[in-house]
DNA sequence: AATCCATCAATTGTTGACAATTTACCACAA
DNA sequence: TTGTGGTAAATTGTCAACAATTGATGGATT
């Protein structure tokens, strides 16, 4: 356990289990058994029962009273939802980024971008990923809100929860990139509503493109049936 | 305990809490002793400590290791913060009950305004508020998505968190409820547009009326001194 | 008086045991 | 075969006791 001085047992705990699910290693609508987790862990029941509170505030898991947490079940229409409200938050970022960002920050995000550029290039998405993430985060911290951080890491905690088997979409990594140079171009300009306009378009064809590679898996699913 | 059966006495007690947090019986940096509580209600202190892992995830505690939890101390800087997120949240409500929303819920939210306009004319702030509050709530229903409405409630409960001594603005109905009128006039006219930026507006002028107390209130603790 | 240090009380962290409820299993009857 | 009831196992809910840490008290020393 990493920070069980730092934040207690239960929270390292709570980081465990977190990661089961969003490896989906635990995936939707599975039981959680308590005495399981608890000798998973080394750990009594306590800690085990207060983590998967803590989880159950954060949305990853539900609990029915006498018969136990389970992972959250996201149907299609919740994905969806959550996606219409992180396009909106993301605009959010889009602006405060380009109003608040150091110009150290903005050279940053070049950096990543030009690291994000050889991926692509490469056709690599084994390094594209983790430098996407590094591009995001990088906006959270220019615009200097701790709370919308939080709020919008926790909402990109919930869509892990539907990944499904067959919807891993790691192509369209040429488009995804234009629309961060379109970003940064805007941030870098320290254009704010164009810079939120860019950062919410660029959600909503990653929306898009779910929607479509759910209409064709569920059209593939109909042939098979 | 009102919903014990239906959630369990954690969820019980944790609403309990919440509840003395929100009524501002406990206060900010307030210590929170887990053997009191639960004499108070009656339990032992795992359904306490669980209680308080849930309030913590949703930032009304904090918790330091072997030291307890405390009630959140919410600064000006981080209240303005969420004022901001609040505000885009409220434009996203707006767009999306305009669009959403049924002719009932509209003729509802007429019937609301009717309301809030006679306790405005009665000059009642203990009619307002209850109706101000059902006016809100139905603008969530009206969106549709529940993700958005816990969201956007949690943000809320979170501002409670800094009621400060003497900061209860209790003036002003007249003109919130003729913010209201214009807010209500874009969604039956099924304007997202006019409807998000109403909605927006309603709550940075509401943002405006804090700062402007907060200022008030740091120059006349000036001249105290 | 101020500072340090030892000791003890108070509080949190964790555990194992017990009660209550649900689930699984199996015999039995229709 | 299907459905039903009952009993036992498994699991969750709750509690009280123990361990570990922190906070307070009070005297000794400078």
């Amino acid at each position: 356990m990493s920070d069980l001085l730092a934040t207690g047992l239960s929270t390292a705990v709570q980081n465990k289990i977190e990661d089961l699910v969003l490896q989906g290693k635990l995936q939707g609508g599975d039981k959680l058994n308590e005495v399981e987790l608890a000798e998973l862990f080394g750990t009594s029941r306590g800690p085990i029962r207060e983590a998967c509170k803590g989880l159950v505030q954060a949305g990853l898991l539900t609990a029915v009273p006498n018969r136990g947490v389970f992972v959250r079940k996201m149907d299609v229409r919740e994905a969806l939802e959550v996606y219409d409200i992180r396009a909106f938050l993301d605009q959010l970022i889009g602006q405060l980024a380009a109003t608040h960002g150091s110009d150290e920050q903005i050279q940053e995000l070049w950096d990543i971008h030009a690291r994000l550029d050889k991926a692509v290039r490469a056709d690599d998405f084994e390094a594209y990923y983790p430098e996407n993430l590094a591009f995001h985060e990088k906006l959270l911290e220019m615009t200097g809100s701790r709370r919308l951080t939080t709020m919008y890491l926790s909402l990109v905690k919930e869509l892990h929860l539907f990944r499904r088997k067959g919807l891993i979409q790691q192509g369209s990594m040429d488009v995804s990139n234009a629309e961060h140079a379109l970003i940064l171009e805007a941030i870098a300009h320290r254009d704010p509503v164009k810079a939120g306009l860019a950062m919410r378009n660029h959600v909503m064809t990653a929306k898009q493109r779910l929607m479509t590679a759910i209409e064709v898996q569920s059209v593939s699913e109909q042939i098979a049936s």
